[in-house]
DNA sequence: CTGTTAGCGCGTTCAA
DNA sequence: TTGAACGCGCTAACAG
């Protein structure tokens, strides 16, 4: 392995001019650049970046703290766009990125989690679809020991950003086109699972709808699940307009239930996946730029590493229908 | 940050003591031992592993190659089960991976590759789906500069292991099922991409299917588009018995137009995705373990750096047919 | 069994 | 404008 030292010596200067040289700072002639960077060519010098990050103390990493639900993985799909999303912006940012699932991190305690963290040199972390309930994560993002973005929960502070789209106005706009398309009065609303934060803001949206539409309301716990969602609808559809869905996969059970019981509802979902495109049904649905929302989420945490406060961050969203034909490729 | 230097002071011990308690190697009395954990435990101890690596020289970071299609996102589960069975087993082997997607060396040269890589300071690289056209990875596998496991294709060297599921039996198996059930003679095959090592060995087991059943075989290529394989069926299924594929998402692709064309033909896919539940249509599949291979890929590496030779793995598969009701939940 | 010492490869003063 | 020297936190000989 060629180091520095070497560089220098093959340039003829000092291992400092050759780190100047390396990072860009001034003070270095036009020549001693040249031959450095000669010299850097020649023997095919790679820096250490190990080793600049110990000796500049700035162990930069963030992790990416995913969750993807081992048992739906037709949802997969949501997981990838975070991925691809967040190490395209990091390469472009230079930042050194850990992805780490969840279920890694299962069982630990704040402080363990914190240890495991810093361990691997981390000091920023992206966190996804983090629960109400998990007070582990929580007491991580209050604790301020970490630079932290969030992706769909509405938590900021001086360390933490927030980055989502506006649920409760998408959960509103699409219910709305759904209902608005067939006039219908009595609505069936699936929800998410009680601990999401998306859960309680698209619920609110739809509480808003409701009461600015003048309609009736029942609402379910569909816990994500799309077996819940088919139980829901199987019990409760017949005798309602429309079936609404905090997610895709929700939406899909119902309507496969709707279609086990012979009936037509109109059915909207959330989220956008492809798998929509799949099931031979069309359906509303709002479509979430996963891939740019996790880029945003990188950018984010590069300026919370450099300094910046947090703040809340809204991304835009679309609603559409998703056709087969659109899908295929 | 509290360094090791404070918990050697706060122990009353020398720096190397607590260095060995830290990594567990012998030469430490018991009570010196339980003094330095104290210390450890009461200073909240967290060892620098950037350091450890610089002083060590073990760099042994791996980074994973994956490469996602970003059109046909269905198979983002792929990707998916590869990345948590990575992951998983990275961390149970401590080793610290680096996830790389495709496109992020995109364009560049072996030797940019490599530069990028080391820069990254990563010794072990694990390739998913590599190409047969792929010359930049294969360069880099050929230069055996670091320890590769390459998944799916079978190539083997003294850094290089390959892991993977016997493609050429596995069609040969699914294909054989779906056509005894049916007594088919014209077979139908739409192939992956020709640049996929996949593809040949898959083909092999059709071809030696065709030989012991003496069918006739027309094969297309498919590359493992699902719209390819839509147009392909429509042009050539009416006139055979039954359509192999070589992936889910060309069978279902497949399946669709013969249901346009309102034909009945046996189809099977390969790879069992959840997708295959959703479509309406029950297929043969093969199942393959993603999640274990791609642990066991993990496995294989790590053996690499620790200087075993490279080998050749074969993992298990399974014959499935996917229904809805199995994969909902 | 314990402590001392010499680096690992690099960034960063601070003199020259 | 340059370069010698120190230190980042740790490991690995080696000496005691």
């Amino acid at each position: 392995m060629v180091s520095i030292k070497e560089v220098a010596r093959h340039a003829g200067v000092a291992i400092s001019t050759v780190s100047k040289v390396i990072n860009g700072y001034p003070g270095v002639s036009i020549e001693t650049k040249n031959k450095v960077q000669q010299a850097i060519k020649e023997l095919n010098y790679i820096p250490n970046s190990i080793a600049a990050a110990l000796s500049s103390k700035q162990y930069g990493r963030v992790a990416l703290i995913l969750n993807p639900k081992r048992q739906t993985q037709a949802a997969d799909q949501i997981c990838m766009q975070y991925l691809l999303g967040a190490l395209d912006m990091a390469k472009e940012l230079k930042l050194d990125v850990v992805t780490i699932f969840a279920s890694m991190i299962a069982g630990m305690t704040t402080e363990e989690v914190a240890i495991y963290l810093r361990s691997l040199s981390i000091s920023g972390v992206v966190i996804y679809s983090l629960s109400k309930e998990d007070k582990i994560l929580q007491r991580l993002i209050q604790q301020r020991q970490f630079a932290c973005v969030v992706v769909d929960a509405p938590i900021v502070n001086e360390r933490t950003t927030s980055v989502s789209i506006n649920h409760e106005q998408a959960q509103y706009d699409v219910a709305k086109k759904t209902i608005m398309d067939d006039n219908c009065k009595r609505v069936l609303y699936i929800a998410g699972r009680k601990d999401g934060y998306v859960t309680e803001q698209r619920l609110n949206g739809m509480k808003r709808l409701v009461e600015d539409l003048q309609l009736s309301m029942l609402v379910r716990q569909g816990n994500f699940s799309e077996l819940a969602a088919r139980n829901i609808a199987l019990k409760y559809a017949r005798n309602k307009d429309v079936v609404v869905c905090a997610s895709d996969l929700m939406a899909i059970g119902a309507m496969n239930a709707l279609i086990d019981m012979d009936i037509f509802r109109p059915v909207c979902g959330f989220d956008g996946i492809t798998l929509m495109g799949y099931v031979g049904k069309q359906m509303n649905t709002i479509r979430q730029d996963f891939y740019g929302i996790s880029s945003r989420a990188i950018q984010e945490i590069n300026s919370l590493l450099n300094g910046t406060e947090g703040q809340e961050v809204i991304m835009p969203y679309d609603i559409v229908k998703m056709y087969y034909k659109d899908i295929i490729c």
